[in-house]
RNA sequence: GGGCCCGUCGCCGAGCACGGAUUAAGGCGUCGGCCUCCGGAGCCGAAGACCCUGGGUUCAAAUCCCAGCGGGCCCGCCA
């Protein structure tokens, strides 16, 4: 017999003996669904049900009398995989029986290997996954580094979960940034790359950005010291002060490159005005400036894809802010907002009034807004006609929808607002089923305990370096350990030991709290770390191995240890976890289980002998169990991206 | 000023969406043990928490509601 979710098997035979038992017992009882948990200790069974509490009082009668009541009741002819249910403490508890549990449990993993744990939706859909979507402006730094994993985690959870599912990289080539990578990259005569290149193009960007800063605050502290503005002139040189340190960092940290920038930029009388004079072009898409802009962001983006080859993850689709613009996608969609009666203008800006759709369509309820939230404006077009991020942002989330019926925004939190108003304009424009169907996966940044990251000063630790020094400790780590193997075999085990052990760092903590990086955190190799799940899951082949035999018809109800019938369990409730992440996209409950599943296998290794075991049925059921741990650890990691090594 | 998120042992953190049984999981750090045994990136044990505070709902609250305090983020003709 092959089940795809033992567990579920054994609630939904309890909820049916206990609906039954009500009926006859307590026919004047109404329960519209009966509830189950799980008991706080073992010995209380492995499921168990409230109800008395509950009919207590409608029934005026003591809980515990009920239970003991429920569970005499119940029909023991009609037991598969229930043992017994007992009354205590006012609960009617559930015992499983083992004997057939375990051999459920444990020939459907055999039967379903890779697939076991991946119950597919009944509602399959189209899903696009939008996530990274960093500027193309300097590498992809550690704060922005939880993003990918995170989307990349979900892409594979939804994905196994029986929809669609698409990957889609938000190139953000439209703003002013893109015009001041693009402008310093002109003023260096266009150079070739002489390192990984988008580490080359973020510092162009800071240095660039920084000079052009000090430039205009002198202008703007000139000015108001004419005036005589003296609130204005105290504010512009604190910021002057701050820029002109940048500076002194950038300068030495990159000594030519500084000399050579701050030569030709100081050459112009205002820079400012030139880099504008490109973002209108570039917007309005004249040859010249579209060739340039793209140049510098391919560059930089070739140097994303390097590092996303490295950590295995993969786009379907890049998709390029300014095609939007350039297109009719916008303005089209500006026409429909118009339309809507929900824009407004002032002083030649076109504002979205948010409230109002939410307060007309009645929406606080569907967006979980309180009653007199206040839900603030958007401004969707400057008053030089040029749009506005969350506006070109409509027009790509309707393109989206063209593709897909549902869309997940993997975005940091603090753009909650921005993502709340792009949902309310779906829903003034009428789409209201996709308005439905958008979510925002928020999650909290990564912070440094020194200072505060920004990339605009070029104050961050780059993802890559993360990875380095991770692949670089692990080696050190994997050289210490197991001497014995090639240097070819140890930079194998380092690579994805380093790797894993990063990207389970930062999908392991919940996405509402911050994560406050620091190196022992991210490289952590010990318990409750990737390197500790790689660990587990290379023993369990290890011993495999070792064995050299493949057990034929293990006698499972021998696995008689409670050990082993904790290991059973979490087994056997890999496919409700997985449906509870899949639903509620919770990619660290996989992390988790995958750390408790690993954490209750060692227990059992130090305590009982597999192969050794007392007689060779025995082993034959360990080792049967032994390859079902294997399994799901395997399809825990997969899930998360991380490696399930045979050696390591 | 308004809004959103968060507050659990010295530190980090599960559990909270769906309230349940006087043992609130782990990990780090501290202290003490374990290789005649299948991989010690491991295992066992000890110490350490009135779950921010105060109210409320309930037979039952870390979990739900209200108020307060503390921290992060947002409220731009930036993205």
């Amino acid at each position: 017999m092959v089940s795809v979710n033992p567990f579920a098997e054994f609630r939904q035979e309890c909820q049916n003996i206990l609906a039954e038992a009500l009926k006859t017992a307590l026919p004047e009882a109404e329960v519209e669904t009966v509830p189950m948990g799980k008991p706080s200790n073992p010995s209380f069974g492995q499921l168990a049900s409230s109800v008395s509490f509950e009919l207590a009082k409608h029934l005026k009668r003591k809980p515990a009398d009920l239970a003991a009541q429920l569970a005499k009741a119940v029909d023991q002819t009609r037991f598969t995989l229930i043992a017994k249910v007992e009354a205590a403490g006012g609960y009617v508890n559930f015992h499983v029986n083992f004997d057939r549990f375990s051999t459920l449990t444990l020939e459907s993993i055999g039967q379903l290997g890779g697939e076991y744990g991946f119950t597919k939706t009944d509602q399959p859909a189209k899903v696009i996954v939008e996530h990274t979507s960093v500027n193309p402006l300097h590498p992809i730094h550690i704060g922005q580094a939880r993003n990918p994993m995170l989307g990349d985690a979900l892409a594979r959870i939804l994905s196994r979960r029986g929809n669609q599912v698409s990957r889609h990289y938000y190139i953000d080539d439209v703003g002013r940034q893109s015009s001041v990578v693009a402008y310093g990259y002109v003023k260096l005569g266009k150079p070739v790359p002489d390192e990984k290149a988008d580490h080359f193009v973020g510092k162009i960007y800071t240095i660039t950005a920084c000079l052009v800063e000090i430039n205009r605050l002198k202008r703007q502290l000139e000015q108001a010291k004419a005036v005589q503005a003296t609130e204005d002139t105290e504010k512009l040189s604190r910021e002057l002060n701050e820029w002109t340190t940048i500076a002194s960092e950038l300068e030495e940290k990159h000594p030519q490159l500084f000399k050579a920038l701050s030569e030709k930029i100081s050459q112009d009388a205002n820079p400012e005005e030139e880099i504008n004079r490109l973002n209108r072009a570039y917007e309005n898409g004249e040859p010249q400036a579209k060739q340039l802009i793209r140049e510098v962001s391919d560059i930089c983006l070739e140097g994303f894809r390097q590092t996303q080859k490295r950590v295995e993850i993969s786009y379907d689709s890049w998709d390029w802010e300014s095609d939007f613009v350039w297109s009719s996608q916008v303005s089209d969609v500006l026409g429909q907002l118009q339309d809507s009666g929900y824009v407004y203008s002032e002083g030649g800006v076109l504002e979205f009034d948010a409230k109002k759709v939410v307060d007309t369509q009645n929406l606080r309820g569907k967006l979980g807004l309180r009653a007199e939230q206040e839900v603030p404006p958007l401004t969707l077009v400057r008053a030089d006609g040029t749009t506005l991020y969350t506006t070109r942002d409509v027009a790509y989330t309707l393109w989206k929808f063209d593709r897909a019926e549902r869309v997940v925004n993997v975005i940091g939190m603090e753009q909650s607002l921005a993502q709340l108003q792009l949902k309310i304009a779906l829903y003034a424009l009428g789409y209201e089923k996709q308005a439905e169907n958008f979510v925002h996966f928020a999650y909290n940044l990564v912070t440094l305990p020194g200072y505060k990251m920004s990339s605009r000063r070029g104050h961050y630790i780059t993802f890559d370096e993360v990875l380095d020094e991770a692949v670089k400790r692990a080696f050190e780590e994997v050289s210490n350990r197991s001497p014995q193997l090639t240097e070819e075999e140890k930079r194998e085990i380092a690579d994805f030991v380093g790797i894993g052990a990063v990207r389970y760092a930062l999908i392991d903590v919940d996405t509402g709290k911050p994560v406050v990086f620091t190196w022992d955190r991210v490289l952590n190799f010990e318990t409750n770390s990737a390197p500790y799940v790689q660990y587990t899951h290379a023993r369990a082949c290890s011993i495999l191995r070792k064995a050299a035999r493949k057990p034929q018809n293990p006698a499972y109800e021998l696995l008689k240890e409670n050990l082993e019938r904790e290991l059973v369990l979490a087994l056997a409730s890999f496919p409700d976890v997985f449906v509870e992440c899949a639903e509620y996209l919770k990619p660290n409950m996989v992390a988790d289980y995958a750390n408790a599943l690993a954490d209750k296998f060692n227990t059992f290794y130090n305590a009982l002998p597999v192969i050794k075991a007392d007689s060779t049925q025995l082993a034959d059921a360990r080792l049967a169990l032994t390859d079902a741990i294997r399994v799901v650890l395997s399809n825990a990691l997969n899930l998360i991206g991380v490696t399930a090594p045979e050696k390591m």
